[in-house]
DNA sequence: CAGAATGGTTGCATTAAGAAACTAAATAAG
DNA sequence: CTTATTTAGTTTCTTAATGCAACCATTCTG
């Protein structure tokens, strides 16, 4: 009776989500883009059990997401890094705080802007070939031959 | 020894996770995009059981995320329709589809297209106002008044 | 009226999460 | 060299979440 397994659904999101869909996954890639590499830091700054962050961070290592590096200096041994794999979850981690702040109000003190202008970021969004902004209502969902499924609600 | 809350950490990404953080929501959401809209048919496309789809759904409701609708045809009585919050989430799950499919191959029958001309999505990514693409190196973390974090590695 | 479909609820077993205590190795202080 | 401290865990115990199966009340279908 083991949790239910969502790489063989034959579905992207949801493989993906058999990877970092857990309730501190993502927070502790989120944390790690902000910097943070060391496992107190981590525990720390999110106020994660020792147990649940160790059992994370080795998911996230074993996933791909992360990597343990050796560092021997001073009293940190460790350092856990994100991959490219795992920097590359930087749009998803945005989507959603745009999509917290829009919905839930600012809860962050924090705020993510360009690092050159230090103007905020535009809204992530998803786009055609040409740029153009799609919503769900203007995209097709279609099978390896091109025959579309039922549409969007 | 309740779950975590994550909707008081003053991180609007903890927010949104305290609310489609689960295994599950998200899951939800994406089915309901792709047309689902009666109990059953969640059920049987995802596979999920009937006491925690029921425990989601109330949940995305209760969020904002969906509404339920109560239609008196056939033995169809209710619908749950994602609400205008619901739907802006489509960012969130393309990104994360589009992440799982570049890092671990394609899992999935069902492609994306632009509803007008058939072709495939663009990437999503996130920007600056200008539209320069920006990774996670070229962006900072500052507070309200602007003093910078630590940079992200 | 009988049976099926819909949208649940309840009970039980297993797994995950959280808090606190404990451990082991390396470093720092004295 | 000895002791304390930091780091990165592991273990134990309690509570919460998940999964499965059975059950239930309406609403349709035959």
């Amino acid at each position: 009776m083991t949790r239910k397994r969502f790489d063989d659904m034959g579905c992207s999101v949801a493989c993906a989500l058999n990877e970092v869909g857990d309730w501190w996954s993502l927070l502790v890639v989120k944390q790690a883009m902000l910097g943070t590499r060391r496992f107190v830091d981590f525990q720390h700054s999110l106020g994660i059990a020792k147990n649940i962050l160790c059992n994370r961070l080795s998911r996230l290592v074993d996933n791909g997401v992360m990597v343990r590096v050796d560092v021997g200096e001073h009293g940190k041994r460790y350092e856990y890094r994100l991959t490219d794999k795992g920097r590359d979850l930087f749009t998803v981690v945005t989507a959603l705080r745009q999509w917290s702040e829009r919905w839930n109000g600012e809860k962050d003190a924090m705020q993510l802007v360009d690092g050159q202008s230090g103007e905020p970021l535009a809204p992530v969004v998803v786009q055609n070939q040409q740029g153009t902004v799609l919503t769900v209502r203007d995209v097709r969902f279609v099978d390896e031959e091109g025959t579309p499924l039922e549409q969007a609600g």
